[in-house]
DNA sequence: GTCAGTTGTTCTATACGCTAGACAACTAAC
DNA sequence: GTTAGTTGTCTAGCGTATAGAACAACTGAC
C-alpha cells in the first residue's frame, strides 16, 4: 500500500482543515465553506480542494451532500486521552480503558549520539534499543523508542517489556532511579512512525524526551515518545501563587477532567 | 513569496533526514551517503535527492563539499528557549537574552465556539481578541492568540497590551485571578501563523491552551499560544516519589538548564 | 601522476499535479 | 415552478517534478 501519495496543495489544505475541525474550530454539524468558496480562500483549483475534501470523507470526519454542501460530522470520539505532567495514566485504568502495547523492535546495538551524550555514556558502549507502539482500546496512540544501558537490559527479557511498564522492570531489578529530566516538544511524523500510528507522513506529533537518571548521576534510561495530538494531550492545573511583587503559576493537583 | 512550493518525494526525502540528523542517527560531522546511494536506496533519481539535499543546505544542516561528500554540519545552535511548566520566562531577562512583542491585531468582536464554552460566557457576549507575536533576540518564536471578555477587556489599552504582558494588566486593573488549566499538544502552522513565524506551512508547531478562571469559576482569559519547536520547548524536572507499592513521578526544582 | 569516487551542471523525455471552465444533478428557499 | 447555490463529473492544456543519462570539476588515497 503506497498510499502516502497524495498531491501538495491537496494534502496541505486537508491537513489544515482536518486542524480545524480537530480542534473545533470548525464545530461538529455546522457546514465548510463551499468548494468554490474554499478554493479562492486557498488559492487553489477547486479540484484540488475537492481532493483534500475526498480524503477528509474518506476518513469519515466530513459528510457531504448534494446540492447542500459539505458538514462536518460528530465525532463518534474516542475522546483524547489526557495526561496530567507527571505523564500518568493510572485513572485511565479507572475509566475502564483498555490500553495495550505492542513491541515493535528489539535489539541491541550502537547508540546515536545523541543518547550517548544524554545518558553519559562511555564511548563505544551499547544499549538496548526498544520501539513500542501503545494502544488505547486498539488505536495506537504513542509511539515509544527507548534505550537502556546494555548491562541494565540483560536484567529482563523481550516478553517483560511488552508487558511491564519498563520504569518498574528496572526498578524491580535494583536499578535505583532518582529523578528525570523531560522535554516537551513537536515534529513531524516520517514514513515509519507514521505507518504504525495510522497516520499520513507529516502529521504533526507531540514529541517528549525523557532522560531517568540513578542516584550516581548516570543515565538510566532515555525515553522518546512521540504521540498523536487527537488522542493524547498533557493537562495541568495551575494555581496562582506568589507575593504581590512578585506573583506567579504554580501547578495545582487536577480538577474534574472537564467532560 | 510563495516559498512553501517544495516538490512531493523530493519534501518526504528531505523530511526524513532532516529527522535523522536532529536526532543524532547521523552524527554531526559524519559523512551523508553518497548521491547516487541515496538514490538507489530511497528508489528515486537523483535529481530528485540533490533537491532534498539542496533544501537541508539552505537550511545549514549540511555541508556540501565537491570530490568528497556531504557532511552534517555541527549545529550553531541558537539554543532553544527553556520554559518550565508555568511557562516562567523570567530566567530569560537574567541570561540577558532580550525579548521582544509585536501587536499583530486587536478588535472586539464575536468569539469562536471553542472559547465561548472555555470561558463559560452567556450567548452573544462579545471579547476583546489579541493577536502578538513574541520575540526572542529579534527572532519570532511564538504566536499569542487571547480572547478576554469585553467587560474586562476595557480596562485598558491596545499601547497597554503591547508592552504589558496581559496577565499583569488584569491583576492591575483589580481582576482576581485564581486558577488555570493548561493543555499541550501540537499542530501545523496555517499560512498566516507560517508567516508571522517565518515558517513554511505545514511546520509542526508546540500549541498551549490555558484558560484563566477568576474566583466564581467564571473564565477571565483565554490563551492560545503556538511556538517554534526549535526555538522553544518545555522543560521540566521530576523526582522519584511515592512509596514502595505506588511510585511515581513528582515535579522537582530545576536543576542547570544543561549546557 | 593515476584512479576511483564524489558533487556540480546540463540535457531530453515522460509523468502528473494543478488550473480553468463547462455542464449535469441535486437541494432548499421563495 | 423558479432560482440561486451546492456537489458530482468531465475535458483540455499548462507547468513542472521526476527519471535517466552524460559529462565536467574536484578530492583523497595510493
Amino acid at each position: 500500500m503506497d498510499a502516502s501519495l497524495e498531491p501538495l496543495k491537496a494534502r496541505r489544505l486537508a491537513l489544515l482543515l482536518r486542524e480545524r475541525i480537530a480542534s473545533g474550530e470548525i464545530a461538529p454539524g455546522s457546514r465548510l465553506a463551499s468548494e468554490p468558496a474554499l478554493a479562492l480562500e486557498h488559492g487553489v483549483s477547486r479540484v484540488t480542494v475537492r481532493r483534500a475534501l475526498d480524503s477528509l470523507a474518506a476518513e469519515g470526519l466530513i459528510d457531504r451532500r448534494v446540492g447542500s454542501g459539505t458538514f462536518v460530522r460528530e465525532p463518534e470520539a474516542p475522546a483524547p486521552i489526557v495526561a496530567d505532567f507527571a505523564n500518568m495514566l493510572t485513572h485511565l485504568v479507572e475509566m475502564g480503558r483498555r490500553t495495550g502495547v505492542r513491541l515493535i523492535s528489539f535489539a541491541y546495538a550502537q547508540p546515536p549520539e545523541t543518547v550517548v551524550q544524554a545518558l553519559g555514556l562511555k564511548p563505544g558502549e551499547r544499549t538496548q534499543r526498544s520501539v513500542r507502539v501503545r494502544l488505547i482500546d486498539g488505536h495506537p496512540f504513542s509511539y515509544l523508542t527507548t534505550h537502556v544501558p546494555e548491562r541494565i537490559g540483560l536484567t529482563y527479557s523481550e516478553a517483560d517489556l511488552a508487558s511491564v511498564p519498563l520504569l518498574t522492570l528496572l526498578e524491580r531489578s535494583g536499578t535505583v532511579v532518582e529523578r528525570a529530566n523531560q522535554t516537551i516538544s513537536a515534529t513531524l511524523a516520517s514514513p515509519d512512525v507514521a505507518e504504525a500510528l495510522g497516520l499520513e507522513i507529516g502529521s504533526p506529533l507531540l514529541s517528549l524526551t525523557r532522560i531517568v537518571f540513578g542516584p550516581d548521576g548516570r543515565g538510566v534510561e532515555h525515553l522518546h515518545a512521540l504521540y498523536r495530538p487527537d488522542r493524547y494531550a498533557f493537562q495541568l492545573e495551575l494555581e496562582r501563587a506568589g507575593n504581590a511583587s512578585e506573583r506567579r503559576w504554580s501547578p495545582a493537583p487536577a480538577r474534574g477532567t472537564g467532560s
